[in-house]
DNA sequence: TGGCAATTTTTTGCATACAAAATGCGCTTG
DNA sequence: CAAGCGCATTTTGTATGCAAAAAATTGCCA
């Protein structure tokens, strides 16, 4: 519900009322609560409840630095140990993407831009860095990006894209350290153009 | 309890045990069990309650190579973002690091060789990149390694320390990503080397 | 009508009770 | 004597009750 964003940043977890919608107790409710605490999705307000994590630009801006450290290191590894099967599999979602590109389906280009992802995170074969990649993921996702982003940017992305498949196929870890560093710095600014626009909006 | 390793990898988390010793009832010891287990801390097995993480030899690898990124991350935004004041500091520290050294004070060593690297995150002053940190790096206490180490791979830890120094002062990001990448390779051979070593004490 | 204080209501935090699952133990049997 | 089975005990998981803190409401007065 925080991860989907039907629990708004900022907004107060109201034990009684998601007891009635999870149709649970309080006491497992509380307990998957700590745990979402635990992973940074909620913060523990003492005497007062949880509320969804709010993130300021500057925690965006943060985290999406630990976001490109944390992909750079997935992309070195996987430019490393990726097997043949492994990169055709993202050759062939990289097509997929681009056809809903090219439709304009932004729903299914988020989806499976999401999946190369998680499959470049796999090939880099390491489980403690695929969780730590989620869970710092994770809080950049209750932001939800869906709107319309810039055409030229959105072009630049998929130019990265290629650059990265391009980097996996000669397994050159440095060149991929270095697109995916690129990437994510992009992806930050879209995102920070994005929330200070509905920022603008909310205060004219 | 986990990381000062009081219990020990492994053992079992009984409730009713925790609960005289702590002296709180089920609910809240509870509540913080699973906020251990968010934070991978402990192992939660259904119906069966609770574990210490006990770290495989591959673990400990995956763990040593996320924590390389993430060192190698703080050590480059160190280098950008450090101020006098804050390198002076780490000098004061590393100073009395080598006084340790010198007298063979493991204890004092070990806990100054944290702070320096504390106060190398801080200097990067990025909070969500310091959490990840704090967190990927509590696993890696629990094992506890506070036995001699090997006196020539000692002195090029110290060594080390001594490029990282000369790599802040001269604001070298890159040169910062190299030494603590090679820094933390070398801490995860003598902590592999150190288990490989306890692992064959155990069966002989 | 607006602000403030006291009281009521709600909500959180903790303790406890009960149900279900797992463990341990003694017994039986091959 | 070992393996397997059944019952008792322990332990986990969930629900509920109660106390304390916070929020909301009411009533009062300027």
């Amino acid at each position: 519900m925080l991860v989907e964003g039907e629990i708004a940043p900022g907004a107060k977890l109201n034990e009684r009322e998601l007891c009635e919608v999870l149709e649970v107790s309080r006491t497992p409710l509380r307990e998957a609560i700590k745990m979402l605490a635990a992973e940074g999705l909620v913060e523990l307000l003492p005497h007062r409840g949880a509320i969804a994590v709010r993130l300021s630009l500057d925690d965006v801006r943060n985290t999406f630095e630990v976001m490109a450290g944390l992909e750079a290191l997935s992309g070195e590894l996987a430019a490393r140990r990726i097997t043949h099967g492994e990169l055709e599999e993202i050759q062939a979602l990289h097509f997929e993407m681009l056809a809903a590109w090219t439709r304009r389906d932004l729903s299914n280009y988020y989806r499976l831009n999401a999946l190369i992802h998680a499959a470049i995170n796999a090939a880099a074969k390491n489980p403690v860095l695929a969780v730590t990649y989620r869970q710092v993921n994770a809080r950049l996702q209750a932001l939800r990006f869906r709107s319309n982003q810039d055409e030229d940017k959105w072009q630049r992305a998929v130019q990265e894209h290629e650059q990265m498949i391009a980097a996996l196929k000669s397994r050159s870890a440095a060149t991929m350290r270095r697109v995916l560093v690129q990437h994510l710095n992009h992806k930050r600014d879209v995102v920070l153009e994005q929330l200070r626009a509905s920022a603008e909006a909310d205060t004219p």
